[in-house]
DNA sequence: TATGAATGAGATTTCATTCAT
DNA sequence: GATGAATGAAATCTCATTCAT
């Protein structure tokens, strides 16, 4: 009908995100439909296209928002001045401690890179590749430190991120193994995968 | 019409198996129509329920034909009477091997999980833990014999599971490096991560 | 929110009147939307309402408008007292110098009649009558007079009136032809066609 | 469900056809919907696709088979070797004749032409214009025979195609007059036009 | 006088599936 | 073994309209 008392665009907005995330990372996108996301907002789904043009308009939306934010999160905490080994153990925490309380959004930014257009396939790729540019810098660092003991610096970011991105596979919060732990398991194994030991 | 001369049962099965594996890596299993996979193989949509009952089938069909090959090809690999740092570097071999030349497999195999309904689910499920299984037995014995230096056997299977699965998300055949010698990347850094330093 | 400052209704009425007109012409009724009428004038679609309280009647204004003043200025431009031939010149020239300048109504009045809703359309039939009965009376006038030589009065207003009408199905202001010398040529040959020949 | 005992596409088409003109017609192709094609047809709206891939595509091709079927008839019917005031007879009574059974083809074909895509209206314009053109010839011919007498070859083939198609908005069949008394009505209007009498 | 948020209905189109032939 | 014709359901998206603000 019309306009209903009390109701709200920025509340509105915040709900779909929070509901398209949930679902499509639970179905994937293709399987998701806009009625779900409307059913799962309480609203009808003509509704959803005040807020984004089209089904694709929300995908990319919601994977720009993270790679962004998770970038924007990296350059606060991350500092330039560490020495490598110390830089790649506070990148792996970090990593760990974002995207583990993340799931849902990392899963996404990961699966669903196929239902994007070209043009905004491109636009993800290039945040990406930023975020792997900061490890990489790190690796090159230790190895030109003469820390880190590996064959090729690509692939051994390639291999770090891969583990510890991995663990949103298997965690679950609440498990045998604290957080804590978990960040310490994988900041050891990836330190003696670069070839770095501590005592 | 009737069956077309020089129609086959064989070949067009193993036809719906090629297309529907690359069409379902490619675009994802909600994305793909049965009518795409159709056109891909040359015959018209109904043709395809000879030999699948429903769509679901034909998914549930690649990815136990794939994690059952997977299975039977480790085994025939595998000796079981090998210290465990060797049983890890031929694992390690192994998976690198095998799952290289199968992207598609692979990536259905992972991500179409929550595309199977609950029954299927578990089926799946129980193949991929018999191969998880074969990993964490060899790092449950390299733990034993003391060659092996990790925190958590279960979280070093998933770890290294990650890493090794992980070269498909950035491997392309033909490009700077030799599929041999990326074998010997990941095979140097994932001893290391176990804490066994070779030579 | 509220009223903006600086906006005004008048001037918002004209603006969706002209709007409405161009849209409707261009696309048909049917294929313009509030939407498009709301982008062009600058408002949002609900403003429009404030004006007419459903599409249809904003149809119904437009058409109502442009038959009442077409009425309106052959009465003001007619002279009762001018013999036939003379009245039929006066009419063709009227009516090819007034429509030439308003395709977009003259187009409307024609296509969108279905448009309209039974009492909506008796409306502007009735209206459509009492022009075209103008031109019969000249007609019917020029016959008792003998000056023309047509086998039936009401055949010969219709065709006469397509023939004068159809030139918005080709003329373009600006073209080979100016205006005045179609108007001639247009004379000419309604007058041969009712049988009057000038010298 | 699947498909119905003594189902046929040729039937379907020749019915889609049918049902498709005779609403588009009335309501205009905007205002006419998949759906109300495939109730008149009786079929549902998803089976209108296996004979058009839009609907678009199915106005064009209504448009452009009306268009091609009336050339050929007029090719079949015109004589080349006739004296320009017999050609022109011909080819008024075979347009009268052609356009008054087929008052729908005759209506969407100069109705819808906005709602076609550009390449789409290319193609019918082509159409038209070639049967324009005919008309164009006959009286570029009498011209040179100095059998007409008429200001502009241009105008007055499209104030005469105008005329005669004009009869299409008031004719009814089994009205006050024979189509035949139709027909000499008009022929003697569009001779006297162009300037020639005849006693 | 106008906006911003929403509705409920309906548009075109696609889909998995069926089954007479 | 495969086609050709169709279904019934659902998909994305648009629409006229409403009404609190």
């Amino acid at each position: 009908m019309a306009r209903l008392a009390g109701s709200n665009g920025k509340a509105t907005a915040k709900a779909i995100h929070k509901h398209s995330l949930e679902l499509i990372a639970r179905h994937g996108f293709a399987a998701v439909s806009m009625r779900m996301i409307a059913d799962a907002v309480g609203v009808q789904p003509g509704a959803l296209y005040q807020y984004h043009p089209t089904k694709q308009a929300l995908l990319l939306d919601i994977m720009q928002k993270h790679l962004e934010a998770l970038l924007q999160a990296w350059v606060k905490e991350s500092q330039t001045e560490l020495p490598a080994i110390e830089a790649l153990e506070r990148f792996a925490r970090f990593h760990i401690r974002y995207n583990i309380k993340r799931p849902d959004e990392v899963f996404i930014a990961y699966m669903e890179l196929r239902s994007l257009e070209p043009d905004e396939f491109k636009l993800i790729e290039e945040l990406r590749r930023q975020y792997e540019d900061e490890l990489k810098k790190i690796i090159a660092k230790g190895i030109k430190e003469n820390s880190f003991k590996v064959e090729d610096a690509h692939v051994t970011a390639m291999a770090t991120l891969a583990m510890l991105t991995g663990i949103n596979t298997w965690y679950r919060s609440g498990g045998r193994l604290s957080q804590k732990k978990i960040e310490d398991i994988y900041v050891n194994m990836v330190l003696r995968s670069v070839g770095c030991e501590r005592e």
